[in-house]
DNA sequence: TGACAATGAATGAACGTTCATTCATTGTCC
DNA sequence: GGACAATGAATGAACGTTCATTCATTGTCA
């Protein structure tokens, strides 16, 4: 097979698995047909079938996908330069290229389907461990963090850190569809801040704050 | 109508939510069928109309009677002598009563349903206000969060205590199925607790910390 | 022309819902 | 009390629809 071949497919893949999301987000895995997904694609139902092997193929590849994001989303937050920059890529990371609530859906919607599916807990679960071991080691290196007085180790505030980012998640889905992508963003951003407010030494606040 | 078939009319619904919550947290509220719902409860297809008009009623009475144990928690919170007692019983809420993670896989269901369906949005919405409404009041009462160093309001605290215990009702559902309710609940309790330590001033650590 | 991409009508299984039917229970009359 | 009538809870086969999946056919380009 070609290079070209090669990148086609590719090409056809992510075109698939972005009507995918879109149709995932609106519907559910499960009541998002194929045909939702083949209009929403602008392709023929058959043509899903070349590419993925069943409907079950295309949860699977969009689980891939959202993990390669997260692992993306890690790489980026441990080139900022403070924790706190960290915390806010972390918290922000599913209100920018979609539309409003799309990836927090998608995002709920895969955990409930991991309660279901040991396929998708297995990969969901090592994706969160991942990216908390990626967060406990960017807090050993975050002084400001480390010395406060709570005493808790950088895996503890990194389990606690992640489980306020998905409460935000949770709480995304259900804010009205007037609210846009920033105004989403903005919440975002103020929880993050406040989190590590709570967390860091009170004297090292941010200019901003 | 008779108290005694106003009472039976009950169990009966009881009785169908009760096989209903197993099913939805089994397979989720769409791919349950009527059919496995009725198998659960022992009885026909047919009686479940007899009982609920259809199944998104049924969908809709798990969400109202969701709605009247956050209620009773929030309640049961409210008459705890220490808010560190509050936060164990808002975050231990959901491991106890059922088989594990039953209640932790409806409920993000119940999310996952929520970002489609507006009235699902609309109650689970309230629910959250009334219950963080009601957790502000409590820690307005709690002199050692309040005048920590964070500088936060009753009402950010208690924003960010709900998405950590949101957070880890997600995290629950990832579970291996072999953790025992128990087990479960002390993990819940530990992050509890360190969610105090990290809010609250440090002196004031519990006796068994 | 041949090889492969793409189509969408066809298939059959599964689903929510309906309804004719059964039958244990309750009420009524002598 | 006993015979009979009325009730309505409960059943599950049947219906219409939807859906994932298949495949014979058509389009495209080298």
């Amino acid at each position: 097979m070609s290079q070209s071949q090669i990148d086609s497919t590719l090409d056809r893949q992510t075109q698939i698995l972005d009507a995918a999301l879109v149709c995932f987000a609106k519907r559910g895995f499960h009541q998002a047909s194929m045909h939702d997904i083949s209009a929403e694609a602008g392709i023929s139902v058959g043509l899903i079938y070349r590419y993925f092997e069943n409907k079950e193929a295309v949860i699977s590849a969009m689980a891939d996908r959202h993990k390669k994001e997260i692992y993306d989303m890690l790489e980026r937050a441990r080139q900022a330069p403070t924790l706190l920059e960290s915390l806010e890529i972390l918290f922000t990371a599913h209100c920018c290229e979609n539309e409003p609530s799309v990836i927090s859906a998608f995002v709920v919607d895969l955990y409930a389907e991991a309660s279901r599916n040991p396929q998708v807990a297995d990969l969901v679960r090592d994706v969160l461990k991942t990216a908390m071991d990626g967060v406990t080691e960017l807090i050993a290196r975050a002084k400001e963090v480390q010395s406060a007085e709570h005493g808790l180790t950088p895996a503890e505030l990194s389990e606690l850190i992640f489980a306020v980012a998905r409460g935000m998640l949770m709480f995304d889905v259900l804010r009205p569809q007037e609210m846009t992508a920033a105004e989403r963003r903005t919440r975002q951003l103020e929880v993050a801040r406040r989190l590590w407010r709570v967390l860091s030494k009170p004297e090292s606040e941010p200019a901003y704050a």
